[in-house]
DNA sequence: TGTACATCAGTGAACGCGCGTTCACTGATGTAC
DNA sequence: TGTACATCAGTGAACGCGCGTTCACTGATGTAC
């Protein structure tokens, strides 16, 4: 029941928005609004428990992606992520742009999604990694400051496993660029300038690819 | 009077988000919210006017913070326009929100945008471009595909001046990693991630200058 | 200098709609003896 | 096998609030004669 409440939820928010209205769910599921008060104590409530699904869904759309590609295929497993988190884009727009979209007014996403979100990064990241094999990262072109080294030590101590700040401030950057180009897409800022989506999408990615480093 | 209704209004954009309520702003002026229908037709065309505003101030402030650099400060433009953009963003977060973040539920952004939006990209091009002299750009890692060209011919055609699609693809990556950096600082998605948010832009816009080929 | 008139910014009531949340309740289902 | 009871999903009315938009209007200001 909590499920199917989510699932007309959904439906809504693809079309209003992040202006989920719990009578208007109510309303599509033949029920009265306060019957919802039963399964969520509040609006807020079942917007976390989206946005939580939500980041959940992604995640393991990505997670699957890059599962299912050769481990050798560094460049595949690297592409496949990326365009794993664009085909779901793509498909719940409305959910991805309660993620990654403006804030919704008068809520505060709670603690529990910041670690939902890096699930990307690391994917990311672990391609990297097992790419380089033993050898020490080659530096970019701008050296990292200090200051943002701290922060990536920050982050890798808060997650199992120990890496190279150099491989997970490669990894920001692309991740970093991987939803500026899908927030342009997604959001319709490219109606007049890119038609091409895919190919740009993939171009864009190649180029975040060898810029931090993973082999052909 | 036109310009203070917008005033007031950017402030309610401010506090609500995208939720901008005509009665609320009318409360705050004093005024009844009827009196506003003689300076705007509808709430929409309020709202229009706050994008093509707010598109105007983010370009006029990349623009002016451009100028004030010396032409030969190649890096110094580069850097200096991308900072400007974070700056007024910061400065904007709401209207920032309008232009960039997730579309306003049931609003259609007027053609007239389209154009505004691409003032960035245009700064950015001026300084590769100048940059380049008569050189022509150094291939980048990926090549571009075809269909991806096609569009970037189709936008430089309609724009005044004639560039190589190069230069233009190029700006066109740094145009996507600048508004993925900003859309996380910006929209609180760096919570627990990034702190050093200024060094970690600097960083990011860094690295995007070496893969455009900006001189040093 | 004084009167008549037009302009027009702002009023206030109303329409019809939406919302989240509360609360006492009904009535079917399943369980215990 | 049959009755008594508890559970609990869903009801429906109500509260108090918000919204965009319309419409006939008031009343001050400025202009023309």
């Amino acid at each position: 029941m909590n499920d199917e409440i989510k699932e007309v939820a959904r439906k809504h928010l693809a079309v209003d928005g992040s202006n989920l209205s719990l009578r208007g769910v109510a309303r599509d599921m033949g029920i009265v609004a306060s019957a919802l008060y039963r399964y969520f104590p509040s609006r807020d409530a079942l917007l976390t428990a989206l946005i939580i699904d939500a980041y959940g869904a992604l995640g393991a759309a990505a997670i699957e992606a890059e599962a299912a590609v050769p481990r050798e295929d560094l460049r595949g497993r690297w592409l496949t992520t990326c365009r794993a988190v664009r085909e779901w884009a793509l498909e719940h727009p409305a959910e991805y742009g309660l993620l990654y979209g403006s804030p919704v007014p008068g809520y505060a996403a709670p603690e529990e999604t910041t670690a939902l979100a890096e699930q990307v990064i690391f994917l990311l990241v672990g391609v990297l990694v097992e790419g380089a094999g033993e050898v020490a990262p080659a530096p970019m072109p701008s050296a990292m400051p200090d200051a943002v080294r701290a922060d990536l030590r920050r982050v890798i101590e808060q997650s199992p496993g120990e890496l190279p700040e150099e491989w997970l401030d490669r990894a920001f950057v692309a991740w970093a660029h991987l939803f500026g180009v899908l927030n342009f897409e997604v959001f319709g800022r490219m109606n007049g300038l890119v038609e091409a989506r895919a190919e740009y999408f993939d171009h864009h990615m190649s180029l975040m690819a060898d810029l931090c480093g993973v082999p052909h």
